[in-house]
DNA sequence: CCGGAATGAATGAATGTTCATTCTTCGTTG
DNA sequence: CAACGAAGAATGAACATTCATTCATTCCGG
């Protein structure tokens, strides 16, 4: 009964004193798309709750629902969003007129998928744990079979240039590159469940190995 | 008000009134793991109650604490099942000594991976929603990694006999059961989201191509 | 000074866990 | 061999908690 209510305004005045600030909305939502991000990736799909979420953006609780109309929508959204940045990623490298070698644009898409921005366990927690779910809930194929169908199309695409330019024979350019997009899918699995027995450099030579056995001529 | 509560009782006498059953302990653990796979797989983990796994086994809320201490213990020993499951089938057919041909084994293999007892959406989807929340839940991780260390040792070592048996060259064992143990993973994963995009029968393929760029002489 | 972005206490629904009670089983007894 | 009774398996109503969502109110920006 110490001064009852007087200890706890000014214990967080690090910096500045939390201001109400009102930003636009795509800033907003994109705030809470991050947040959602970093809770999934350390409490799991199952643990996160809107207040979680909310705090770890330093928002109120009813913002979430001002900007998404709900928790599932909140969701949705962000599994939108990594999917895209994950294809758009993908794409832009196999689209893009700036590496006109083949082989280096191969090289440049594994390093795109095993590098750096991808293989942060924040992204990737967020994948499975949207995977995990899918069983379950159609809207969640629906989004990722979408941008997944697109990606699948522009690989097979490249692949087919590399076996036309290198003469490669009995080599089914769809075939390889369902194979290769699964062996890239399962060493994000890897690194992500068992990262002691899977180093990034490992996956990385794995996977380079697969393409090296289709393409000798273009890899190495 | 119109007879307030004798409506409920006999509508569900179908074939027997639900009877109370004493079954010996490891047999109603099984039960209520089973239940928790079916539910797991309809309705994904983040959806399940303790009130939706016991309705399903046909059984009362309170047995599930009976015999597992807790929700989460309960998850945690239905994961270990699947896992073990999984992970003695391959070992079994890596080690049996049925099949003394190498090539035979690697096909043993490739057919129960990809194959009914594995591929049904339930056991995929239970797999891949505790691979979603490993990256929170240390306990997960360890429960796979275990069961994974000693299949991956096995796979390395039926590798480095086909090596050997072939004098492949420029082959290295390790590197080529890391590649095949993810793209499994990664085939599964697919058949779980984008069962439209691949099918069994092309999943199968792409596993079969990878081991035959592998070891030519030994598949086909 | 107004529109609407942001807040957060309040609400009601849902869920995990408990435990007093009921029921089945099976060894023992008369 | 039938009746009994104890051990403990099974039940499900009750409880406490947690969570998504709402909305009256506050406060910023133009």
């Amino acid at each position: 009964m110490t001064d009852a209510s007087s200890a706890t305004p000014e214990v967080l005045a690090d910096a500045q004193i939390k201001r109400r600030q009102i930003l636009p909305k795509a800033e907003r939502r994109q705030q809470l798309i991050d947040a959602t991000i970093r809770c999934i990736a350390q409490h799991g799909l199952s643990a996160v709750t809107m207040q979680m979420v909310t705090r770890d953006a330093g928002l109120s609780v009813g913002i979430a629902n001002l900007h998404f109309e709900s928790k599932d929508n909140l969701l949705k959204e962000t599994l939108r969003y990594v999917a895209e940045e994950y294809h758009n990623g993908q794409i832009e490298i196999m689209e893009g007129s700036e590496l006109a070698d083949l082989g280096a644009r191969l090289d440049a898409l594994l390093d795109f998928q095993l590098g750096r921005g991808v293989t942060q366990r924040q992204k990737m927690s967020v994948w499975f744990a949207y995977y995990g779910e899918a069983g379950a809930r159609p809207v969640y194929q629906k989004i990722v079979s979408t941008v997944d169908k697109l990606a699948a199309q522009k690989l097979e695409t490249l692949f087919a240039s590399i076996i036309d330019e290198g003469g490669y024979q009995g080599v089914d350019a769809r075939e390889l590159a369902t194979g290769y997009s699964a062996l890239i899918d399962g060493l994000h699995l890897g690194l992500l469940v068992t990262p002691r027995e899977l180093s990034k450099r490992r996956a990385r030579s794995v996977a380079r190995d697969f393409l090296r056995r289709a393409f000798p001529e273009h890899i190495r």
